[in-house]
DNA sequence: TAATATATTGAATATACATTCAATGAAACG
DNA sequence: CGTTTCATTGAATGTATATTCAATATATTA
């Protein structure tokens, strides 16, 4: 089983590579001959493990919507703690695994910008929206967040964060926020 | 002069359908031919008003880095009402003039991802950042803003903020935010 | 070791798209 | 009007790059 291992194995290098490069220079500007070359391996070869582009988008994609999985609070847990835990997971998470960090950019580009259909798509149906509502009308009835359209604070936390989270991985200078701070807007 | 009238409203309409498209589709994925089609006008002709796709988009980024101009506040204004009604400009101006808005996106998107090396130092140099990190060591100061690295917490607010614009600029569902949440991210 | 399957390569091909161009139409100007 | 200048078009060209392919090397298996 060596073998298949072994594919397994440059499979992933190859989307880890890919992911990167998408998130840094944006997809359509991201050529098959970077890739190869940065994984690295010959152009050619790459066709051996992904069908075309778009495919290896897709696998991305894929990996991207099965990740986060819940983004639901416990009852017992006031929602502002809850939120800003995981903001802090996030945050610390991506420190030492960059992948985390540049896929959330990359779901993101894909849910908006010019990306193919299938992805798009994909991309929109694994969102924390929901939960995030659910979320925060739970502490405004508890009177931890301030009065509002639940959605359309929902919306602001995650791309503020959607923002930060942009610039973070293209620039090396930008410090990671308190996660408290961003929390702070709801408050 | 009708004749140069002409040309010169010709120009702008390209450049607001770039603009648009740019925004909505990304610069790579705006073809010459859709940009035509849409303001509309044939191909060739497009090379009548612009020497290149590239140079549509330096003049766009042109337009952009000469707009803001001063984003400092003066001495007798309290950091927070400044940056709150700075905030509540910019979200109610991009309400009627919509361009406003793209343009504030599509600085953004030149700043960070793959486009051409000039366009990219040209975005750069226009940058609220450094008059905002002032405003904040003048806030912290008078203590209506919390503590921490002024210039991380100006990049927050910023980024925090594009990726709110992004997100409008492409999704007719999302409302705009109240200006007070996302300066409350620094109190 | 021989036979087979898989990995790998680099050059050839196909396609998409920016850009050019020769030709046509319309306005300005004497 | 006649002439000149500018606007406009759509098809032709060139280029970049995704994709294919025939050939070669390396591993697996019997």
């Amino acid at each position: 089983m060596t073998r298949k291992e072994q594919k397994e194995e440059r499979r992933k290098a190859i989307l880890m590579t890919a992911l990167k490069l998408f998130v840094e220079r944006g997809y359509h500007d991201t050529k098959i001959t970077d890739i190869a070359e940065a994984v690295p391996m010959s152009t050619g070869l790459m066709f051996h493990y992904f069908e075309s582009k778009e495919d290896l988008l897709m696998e991305l994609v894929r990996m991207g919507s099965a990740g986060p999985g819940s983004v639901a609070c416990p009852e017992d847990v006031p929602p502002d703690v809850y939120l800003t835990s995981l903001l802090g997971q996030i945050l610390s998470y991506a420190k030492e695994q960059p992948w985390v960090f540049y896929m959330f950019v990359l779901m993101g580009q894909v849910r908006r910008t010019g990306m193919p259909e299938e992805a798009r798509k994909l991309a929109e149906s694994a969102d924390a929206l929901v939960p995030t509502v659910r979320m925060i009308k739970r502490g405004q009835k508890d009177g931890v967040f301030h009065k509002g359209d639940a959605d359309t604070m929902a919306r602001c936390f995650w791309y503020a964060v959607q923002g930060i989270m942009e610039q973070m991985a293209t620039d090396p200078e930008m410090k990671a926020p308190d996660p408290e701070w961003i929390v702070a807007m709801l408050k």
